[in-house]
DNA sequence: CGAACCCCAATTTTT
DNA sequence: TTGGGGTTCG
């Protein structure tokens, strides 16, 4: 075993060697944060001979939590970490509920509600109180019900503090009715029912003081209320309570995130520990130099010295682009020079602030058939083939489940229409029971009595009853089936490809979606569909983003700013630095507000280790049409000398002056989407680039002549498989990009 | 019943 | 620009 303190800084090593009572490490980006956070894990186990079934340590991700497990792998072997208890907030949550939920009335195999879900019982909600959803709208109901949760405060406490909350008190109450109905939590209920579950029994919380006496939260900035109640809870016996946070990282306050909780600690906690690491490892200084120009400017924070023994390193870039589309241009042109200088993929990572902007950044790396990775966007497991076959999965496992019973009972369409769903609806109300009671009972031999005869025409009830048949018959089989096996026998079934391939490339997206879903199910392959149709579920429930991020691909990586924290790249483009966007509109009328824009550039800023380029359009179209954007306020906040001077040549401003467009249309470069492990990463085109193989024809400069478009001046110029890829400045119509070869063009 | 059409609305960030 | 939801027509 090797030594756990050795190549930690004294700071740190401080930190570590505190093993009892509550701590608080307030960590600068790129200080160690998560080296002594596994250091003191492992420090705890192999010195103070504490069992890792003592141990609990909480993270915002999945990933978090899978690499910590790593490192501690490395660091004391596989047989003491793999007791450890490292999981997210809700994970942990859904475990513990798993086992303790009756205590709060929850039954054994609840389900976890989606986004999705919410959504669709929320407007069921609404509906049912005639709350019109233009003035309550769905999404800002189910906000203000989350923001509720967070604060522990259930639908009986809840203070409408204006009319309009009146009428979200009505919903929330129902809202919740109906979760409990269908045996459901929201992701907020996890934390929340967990909560409750330890408030109220103490028998239970005795339980599992006794079982984590040693308790660790990663990120601690970003815990809301619920969150911290939790630990608190959790750490009220025995007191070792080890935090790690940076409240200049505070992202989340908008879900209800309270970076307070790192002052409400101090007081709870009157004798915690408190360090301070401010020595970076990860940035270089002219980098740090710009993240603190951008951070300074905050109101509300605790003034840290960052501090870094990294050389000053090359000057940041800043780039004005014509519009999104020259900007994601820029952004592929700079990542294949940043290529030839010896960067590989995986060093490099595109940060946007609204995911909407990652559609002009996918066409130029499409169209330029370098492999990238989106993180986030259209999410795998939010895809409607895929949340058709977990309904079916839910349903197998929780027939009650009316959401994914709605879901499904008419996909594919099986003749069930509007006004028989609307005649089935009649009955749940009035029977007050799930959807799948009421056709339970339009069997002859029901029990309790069946519905009259005349209960639904003859096709309706057929129908309905087919369903219910096919129903029973997956639930009869889970027991003696794997969970790969059930999907298939769904997907058989339902003639699920022949509903979804419809022959288009999208059905066959579609489908390519249903077969990695299969993938995922296969490791769960040990046991029966009846004992691992749960955990898959849960699992399932419970991804992230970030968490389908591959190290393995070695491609540039795209994601938004708030998926960013946490990693590291040493080369970081930031786009879309231009006001209204970043910082975001939404937020200039809240000054608090404001300041969660500003840390949220301050922590895109500090991913980079070397090179960082902050990008900004003169011009951007949101949806539609076009408009003029400012450069973003936080541009003028660095001093010049951080920055590249004379950087903004090149052919490309002469390109800036005119309306670019995708001339020619987009050209599936590569060999279409690679879908990859968890199913959620594409990576675009694949082909290799040519490089400089090939002798380009056309270079920039060149005068030109279009059948078409008459005459221009090439602008730039692409070797692209065995065309080549041109920009060309036409007279009078503008700049177009296109395939020099198939459009025959000519030289002058 | 379901496909086709139209209109409107929204677009921040997500465990 | 996209998508969702509602309406209409076959």
């Amino acid at each position: 075993m090797m030594d756990i303190l050795a190549g930690l800084n004294p700071s740190q090593r401080e930190a570590v060697k505190i093993t009892a009572g509550p701590i608080l490490v307030l960590a600068g980006p790129g200080s160690g944060k998560t080296r002594v956070l596994t250091h003191r894990v492992a420090f705890l186990l192999s010195e103070r001979r504490i069992s890792p079934f003592n141990i609990l340590a909480v993270t915002f991700t999945n990933k978090a939590a899978r690499e910590m497990r790593t490192r501690l792998i490395q660091l004391v072997g596989e047989a003491h970490a793999r007791d450890l208890t490292i999981g997210t907030f809700h994970a942990t949550c859904a475990r513990f509920l798993r086992r303790d939920g009756e205590r709060v009335g929850l039954g054994r195999g609840f389900v976890i509600y989606d986004e999705d879900d919410q959504l669709t019982l929320i407007k069921q909600v609404l509906k049912e109180l005639n709350l019109a959803d233009k003035v309550y709208r769905p999404g800002a109901v189910l906000g203000a019900i989350s923001k509720a949760k967070n604060e522990l405060i259930g639908p009986k406490e809840y203070v409408p503090p204006s009319y309009w909350h009146e009428a979200v008190q009505r919903a929330y109450r129902r809202y919740q009715q109906l979760l409990a109905e269908n045996n459901a939590v929201d992701f907020d209920d996890l934390l929340m029912a967990t909560v409750r579950l330890l408030r109220e029994n103490p028998d239970v919380r005795e339980r599992y003081q006794d079982r984590y006496t040693y308790l660790h939260v990663d990120e601690f900035q970003d815990t809301n209320i619920a969150q911290y109640t939790l630990m608190k809870l959790l750490a009220d016996k025995y007191r070792n309570l080890f935090c790690v946070g940076d409240e200049d990282q505070s992202i989340y306050g908008w879900r209800g995130a309270d970076y307070r909780n790192v002052l409400r600690f101090s007081k709870d906690f009157p004798d915690a520990q408190v360090k301070l690491l401010e020595q970076n490892y990860r940035s270089t200084q002219t980098i740090l130099d710009v993240a603190q120009a951008i951070i300074r400017k905050n109101k509300s924070r605790h003034a840290k010295t960052l501090w870094t023994e990294n050389a000053a390193g090359i000057p940041i870039t800043i780039h004005a682009a014509y519009d999104q589309d020259d900007e994601a241009q820029f952004v592929v042109d700079e990542i294949a020079r940043l290529n030839r200088r010896g960067l590989r993929g995986r060093d490099i990572a595109v940060f946007y602030r609204t995911n909407a902007q990652s559609r002009a950044l996918e066409d130029a790396f499409v169209r330029r058939g370098m492999p990238y990775q989106l993180i986030g966007s259209l999410r795998f497991y939010q895809r409607r083939e895929v949340k058709d076959l977990l309904a079916y999965l839910r349903l197998v496992h929780n027939p009650h489940d009316s959401v994914s019973f709605h879901r499904v009972i008419n996909v594919p369409a099986r003749g069930i229409g509007k006004s028989t769903l609307e005649y089935l609806a009649h009955w749940t109300e009035k029977l007050r029971v799930s959807p799948y009671v009421v056709l339970q009972r339009l069997t002859p031999a029901a029990d309790p009595a069946p519905l009259p005869a005349d209960a639904f025409d003859a096709r309706a009830r057929k129908s309905l009853l087919a369903f219910l048949a096919l129903l029973d018959e997956l639930i009869a089989a889970r027991a003696e089936m794997k969970l790969t096996e059930l999907l298939d026998r769904i997907v058989d079934k339902t003639a699920y490809k022949d509903y979804i391939d419809d022959g288009t490339s999208e059905g066959a997206d579609r489908w390519d979606n249903v077969v990695e879903l299969r993938k995922a199910t296969r490791r769960f392959a040990e046991g029966t569909a009846e004992i691992t149709l749960p955990t898959f579920l849960e699992e399932v429930a419970l991804i992230a983003d970030i968490d389908a991020m591959r190290d393995d691909l070695n491609a540039p990586t795209l994601m938004t700013l708030h998926t960013a924290k946490g990693l590291e790249f040493r080369a970081v483009f930031i786009v879309g630095m231009e006001e209204g966007l970043f910082p975001h509109s939404r937020s200039f009328d809240n000054p608090a507000q404001m300041e969660e824009e500003r840390r949220l550039c301050y922590v895109g800023i500090t991913r980079a280790k070397e090179h960082l380029y902050l990008v900004h359009c003169l011009r951007r179209s949101f949806y539609g049409n076009a408009d003029v954007s400012e450069p973003s306020r936080y541009l003028a906040d660095i001093p010049r000398e951080l920055t590249a001077e004379g950087w903004r040549g090149g052919g490309r401003q002469e390109a800036a002056g005119r309306r670019q467009e995708a001339g020619g249309g987009k050209q599936e470069a590569g060999g279409g989407k690679q879908e990859a492990g968890g199913g959620r990463q594409e990576a675009g085109g694949r082909k290799q680039e040519a490089g400089g193989r090939r002798q380009s024809a056309f270079r920039v400069g060149d005068k030109v002549h279009h059948t078409t478009f008459g005459d221009g001046v090439v602008i730039s110029s692409q070797p692209h498989g065995d065309d080549e890829e041109v920009q060309v400045a036409f007279v009078g119509v503008g700049v177009k990009r296109l395939f020099a070869h198939l459009a025959r063009l000519k030289k002058k």
